[in-house]
RNA sequence: GCCCCCAUCGUCUAGUGGCCUAGGACACCACCCUUUCAAGGUGGCGGCACGGGUUCGAAUCCCGUUGGGGGUGCCA
């Protein structure tokens, strides 16, 4: 394939939605495979919409997806807001050689004329030979006959011209309306592939026909299928969690995230979907997009996160958590934090997060001075048995030898003389030091905290009465 | 209403007329391992929406039905 001009075109909302990452990802692949350019236009016909956070939310959004602006490939951002002289005169264009005329119906008017609300535009004014004026609103002269979308996903699609509207192009008070916007913009930036969701489909021959008015040979359109929730409706994000921002704050890693929009409407050749991304730059062809509409489906994607936070090299694991480790730290003022502890059970937590975030939630019984106590679980375990155990326990480890074999041996045989197995022998001890009755494994843990504070903290719970 | 798209396990998908008694992944279930919970290992459950064609042969091609989705703004 040639050198291409893609163009990625989203909107300014204030967040980065995880549809608009999977076609940043697909235009990025794409022209990365081509040699070829990678357009950014931040796509509002409002300019006050054009927020310089907003822009700065999308930049950043994108580098965390390794889309890089400092790329040579990397071009823009464009806006399209700044183009709007652009927009006008070639709509102005388009009226100056026929192809466009002026209308002055209202709604109204158009409603009280068809006696339908929903019908589209009645074409009453195409022969009026009305001129530019205030209230005057430009509409594209659709010819007869039919159009064919030639998309690279869908195939051949014709639309007969018959079933569309002379749309508008200009609003009463002059101002180009985003569907032609987007198509000179696309001309000036000389745009060759033009991939987008589905929902544009039925725009397309309305853009085809305006390229061709211009005189300029359309791009290579391909519409790749819609993200859905599980009522099966489009990704909205009012209804749903959609913000790629979000996702990252909650402790995914990019490369879990990334591995999973590329698998939406798209597989890895081969039985593996978790492969590298360079696999996946090589291997990418929009011919293998399937077309039909993808579940976003939160639990795989939290699969993928726990496969890829499992293959991170240990070191890199431990930076990776550092915000939510920074910000538990920040929570818990009378913390004892130390690195040390933590790297020496970083590979605990490793190995069975799903997300970055499930680290401080997984060790901070010992960057405590006392455990977090699950109240439930306390009052369920704590009886006449349980009371038993942990007096014997606490006797043993006065003069056990202080190490995560011999303690585990140590609470496994007092369990046995109170009839307990070993699961349920360490549960009041596991409660006693952790607060809670699931975590990491319990012995490493204890010899870290050291013989006197475990004991403490064994007697603290056997100290413990119900309150009512 | 009109236009367009889509239809394989619960989900994402492989499949482009014989390799399909339909393959993989996630989820779920069982077992193994085990220091609880996980992780890991092994196995299992589970699908071509329906009806007609075409063909020696159809998940695959055609038509229809049904279901779902998108669009239909002087929104982007």
């Amino acid at each position: 394939m040639s050198s291409l001009r893609v163009r990625f075109a989203p909107s300014p909302t204030g967040m980065f939605h995880v549809g608009s990452a999977r076609s940043a990802l697909f235009n990025w692949i794409l022209a990365k495979q081509s040699g070829g350019t990678f357009v950014l236009r931040v796509e509002d016909t409002d300019d006050a919409r054009n927020q310089p956070e907003w822009t700065q939310g999308i930049l950043d959004a994108l580098a965390w997806l390794e889309v890089s602006p400092t790329d040579p490939a990397f071009e823009g951002p464009y806006y399209q807001s700044a183009n709007v002289e652009a927009h006008v005169s070639a709509a102005h264009r388009l009226a100056d050689i026929g192809a466009a005329y002026y209308c002055d119906c209202t709604r109204d008017d158009l409603v009280a004329r068809t006696g339908h609300e929903k019908h589209g535009y009645d074409r009453y004014c195409r022969d009026r030979g009305l001129t530019a004026g205030p209230g005057r609103a430009l509409r594209f002269r659709v010819p007869e006959g039919s159009s064919v979308v030639s998309d690279l996903i869908r195939g051949d699609v014709e639309f007969e011209h018959a079933s569309m509207e002379d749309f508008v192009v200009l609003r009463g008070n002059g101002s180009p309306l985003f569907l032609i916007a987007n198509v000179v913009d696309d001309i000036t930036h000389r745009i060759t592939l033009v991939v987008r969701g589905e929902e544009h489909f039925p725009n397309t021959p309305k853009q085809q026909l305006m390229w061709q008015a211009f005189g300029e040979t359309p791009p290579v359109w391909a519409h790749v299928p819609v993200l859905v929730n599980e009522a099966r409706k489009k990704l909205s994000k009012r209804r749903d969690k959609v913000a790629l921002e979000q996702f990252r704050d909650e402790g995914f890693v990019m490369d879990a995230m990334r591995n999973y929009l590329m698998t939406l409407g798209w597989t890895p050749k081969g039985d593996a979907e978790i492969v590298p991304w360079a696999d996946m730059v090589r291997d990418f062809s929009l011919a293998d997009v399937v077309s039909s509409p993808a579940f976003f489906d939160l639990k795989k994607l939290a699969a993928f996160n726990g496969d890829y936070i499992r293959a991170m090299a240990p070191a890199d694991f431990v930076a990776a958590c550092e915000p939510w480790l920074a910000a538990w730290r920040d929570a818990h003022p009378g913390h004892r934090w130390s690195q040390d502890t933590f790297i020496r059970m970083a590979p605990f937590v490793q190995e069975r997060a799903v997300t970055l975030a499930d680290a401080p939630g997984t060790i901070d019984f010992v960057m405590l001075d006392e455990p977090v106590f699950d109240t439930e679980a306390r009052t369920k375990v704590m009886n006449d048995t349980a009371r038993a155990l942990l007096a014997d326990v606490i006797a043993a480890f006065a003069t056990a030898e202080w190490e995560a074999e011999t303690l585990k041996t140590t609470v496994e045989e007092i369990g046995a003389t109170h009839g307990l197995k070993r699961g349920p022998a360490q549960g009041p001890v596991r409660l006693a030091v952790t607060g809670r009755l699931v975590g990491p494994p319990l012995y490493e843990p204890l010899v870290i905290l050291g013989r006197g504070e475990t004991i403490a903290r064994l007697r603290a719970l056997l100290a413990w009465e119900p309150t009512e």
